[in-house]
Order: C-alpha cells, then structure tokens, then sequence
DNA sequence: TTTAAATGATAGTAATACTATATCATAGAA
DNA sequence: TTCTATGATATAGTATTACTATCATTTAAA
C-alpha cells in the first residue's frame, strides 16, 4: 500500500494552492533547491521561472511575494515535523524517551521522506536552519501572525511543551523551553557548521553532539530537584 | 572628568571609517535609527541619504552595501556588550553572580550610554533582537568570518564560556551554552513581544521573567551533580 | 461540447543596488 | 602662499528586482 502525505495549509499563505497543481508543485520543489543552493537573499522569482521554464506572472499567481512563500515553506516543514513528531513518539509511554525523540528529530539530519514526492526534506531542513527565523524577523509578524501563518510552529512549540509537563508537571517554563530547543537544535547545527567557535563541536562537526547538549541542558533542568 | 567610550573595530568592515568623520557619525546613527523603525529589508542608502541630507553615493563611500553596514553595526553592538560585562563583572569574585549579571544585561532593556554620544543603545539593542542574526545567516557566512567581521560576537562568547567554566570547570558544552543564552536572551524577549504563545511570559511581558528562565536554565546545566 | 480555469507570452513601471565622474571646500604640508 | 590630499556634493547612468497588467492559448471539468 502506497501512502501519500497531504500537510493541509492554511489558505492565507497563497493567493493559489501550490499542492492542487503541477507548476504549483514544480514552484515548490524548485524553491526549495534554488534557495538552498543561493540562499534566500538572492532568491528571485525571475531565477525560480527560468528554472522551472514558466514566467514570473505564473509564480505571482502562487505567490504574493518571496517573503510569502518563505512563510509556507517554513509552515510546510513545521507542519511536518509535528507529525514526525507525533508518529515517531507513539505508543511510546515514557515522556523522557519521547522527549529524547524530538530533540533526536529536530537536530539530526533528515532523510528525505517518499511520502511527499516533490519536496525533498533534508534540503528543506537545511533551508530552516539558516533562513527559517527571516519567516518572523519582520517588521510586519504581528500582521502575518494575526493572519496565523505561524500556527505550525507554535502548535509544534505546544506539542513539545506539552511533552515536557509530561516529564516535569511543575515545571515553570514548558513553552520557552520549547522554542529554545527548537531554536538551538538548529542554531548549534548552523554555528557548528559556520561559525565554529560559538559551539564546543567545531572539530568532530558531530550532530549527535548537539543532540547530547541539548538533552544535558533540557533534563536537568526540568527533573525533579 | 568626562570619559569617551571608542570601540575599536575592525577595517574590514568599513571602506572609511564612520567614527572618523561628521558623516560617519550621522550615518551609523541615523541607520540605526531608520533600521529601528522600518527593519532592515525595507532599509536602502537613499532613504539613509535623504534622512541625514547626503547622498547615496556619499554613502557607498563609507559602507560596501547596507548587510556590510548591518554588520558593523552588530559588531559594534557586541564589542560594547563585551565592554559592559567586563566593566560591571569587575571585582566580583562569584562567577555565579557574575554570571547572573552577564544574564541580566543581556536581557533587559538597556539604558543609553552617556559614553557614546551618537549611538542610541537602547535603540540599538531593539535592532539587534530583529536583525542581529541576519548579519551571519547568510550563504556568506564562511567569508564573512574569515575576515573575522563575527569577532566581537565570538569574543563574547568566549569571555561568557570562561565565566561558565568559573562556575563549573567540567561543564562540557561552555561554548554552546554561551551562544545558547546569547541567542536565547534576544529570542525569547523577541518571541515575548510578537509570538507569545512561544513563551511563557505573553501575559506579563516583562523581561525579569526571561532572565528567570535563563538562570533556571543555565543553573541546572552547570550546577554540581 | 462548452466554458471556465490555468498557463504562457509580452510589456511596462517604480524602486533598489549599485558605479562613475566631475566639482568643490578646506586643512595641513612644502 | 601654494600645493595637495581628504572629505563632501552633485549628477548621471545601469542592471536587477519586485512587482502589475493585458491578452492569447491550452487544459480540464461540467
């Protein structure tokens, strides 16, 4: 039995649902290639036309603007995580293991995943990591969060908090903690790989080390005291 | 006696040097000023040059483009970070408490330095929050370093690494935790104000509460087992 | 088969991110 | 006093970016 995963996107992210068409598709893929190769700043829907052979116009269709289809790229891969997330810690009792898992998840590299046959995951996880936070580094993010293009990640952030209580149901901080794993796991990964000397990893460049910082930094500080 | 704070920085990072001249002045505080209030996308030379009455050409002179520009300013920002951790962790034999400070002055608003008479820090430390990690979360982050343009940043770190390691000699991740409240300190306060439900201070928002969480934090990573 | 939706082709505009060059004021050295 | 280097002003021009508009054509659902 073949299984197709569908991430259901909120529709204020796009003016035309990329996933109902083929260019649709073909903008997706090719986003996430064209901006993993030159990065988002030189990222233009003039390369991504010619890349994929249609016009500007068409992807303005998609798309309201650059900084748009960067949101539900980073939606797309939030939307994602969660539910790896939820699969990969179910039937799983022990909070601590799960919990284990995430970190595991959010810090490791991505094996790209056959279920979603146009986005590659592991060229996407890279993106997150070095332009993910320009999503909300804006002038603009109440605005854009009003409009709940953020969800994803704060329904990720919730997941994880929610985990967290599980393991320390007095624990006073559940959501910051939350976002600075998710944060971090991709922060060290980005120093350690780029500015070496802000991490203690620079010299193995070894990803399971981030995995036992954090792990080191979250369980001691929500066990019992 | 009136003392005159110059934070000596790098020329690379700089075609003329800005503290050297009247325009150059005007230009780092008038950018600082106009990156507050619009962001940094939306930032160009001409809007700079209209808003000190110069042109644009005038400003390329100074700075190669506005991401050069915006590293200066951040290098500037952490060389006179740096600065204050020293000046006010001076003589306090504790490294907790030293650390505590370090934790403090990262979080909290900053009050503006009488030394530095064009430079708004208050202003500057806003920036910084937005638009601090765009300096290196690019795709020439490695170039960039190689001219040391992150020094001040990673200097920093290494300074709160050794005070970690005051703390605690066999903590094993005195690097990452350092760039870990670094980042933390500015994202947490960032989520704080426009993304709430990433923290656990949406209600109150009030900054006392981030660096609660960081001392929590940090304490319970590099406390005696 | 009709017809609406999706795409393609082309054109145009305002703003951005620069580069080049020529002039001018002034302050210190010869 | 003159020469020269430095900093500032003024103007002009180019390639690219970030869009918007229009119209023709293909495709796919009713």
């Amino acid at each position: 039995m073949e299984v197709q995963l569908q991430i259901k996107m909120n529709e204020k992210l796009f003016l035309r649902d990329p996933e109902q068409t083929e260019l649709g598709k073909k903008i997706i893929q090719h986003s996430v290639e064209l901006i993993h190769k030159n990065g988002f700043e030189s990222f233009t829907f003039k390369k991504l036309a010619e890349e994929i052979e249609s016009t500007e116009a068409g992807i303005y269709r998609y798309f309201e603007n650059k900084h748009r289809l960067l949101i539900y790229i980073t939606a797309w891969y939030w939307g994602w995580v969660q539910y790896c997330v939820v699969f990969k810690t179910n039937n799983i009792k022990d909070p601590a293991v799960k919990l284990k898992k995430v970190i595991q998840l959010l810090a490791t590299t991505v094996v790209d995943d056959d279920k979603t046959l146009h986005i590659n995951e592991d060229l996407l996880h890279q993106i997150i990591i070095s332009e993910g936070s320009k999503a909300y580094l804006t002038k603009h993010v109440t605005e854009d969060n009003k409009e709940q293009l953020f969800k994803p990640y704060k329904d990720l952030c919730g997941v994880i908090a929610d985990i967290i209580l599980e393991c320390s149901p007095k624990y006073k901080y559940p959501r910051s903690l939350a976002s600075t794993i998710i944060e971090m796991a991709h922060f060290q990964i980005f120093f350690m790989n780029n500015l070496p000397s802000l991490t203690d990893f620079g010299k193995t460049k070894d990803e399971l080390k981030v995995v036992s910082f954090l792990e080191d930094l979250v369980f001691n500080s929500i066990r019992k005291k």
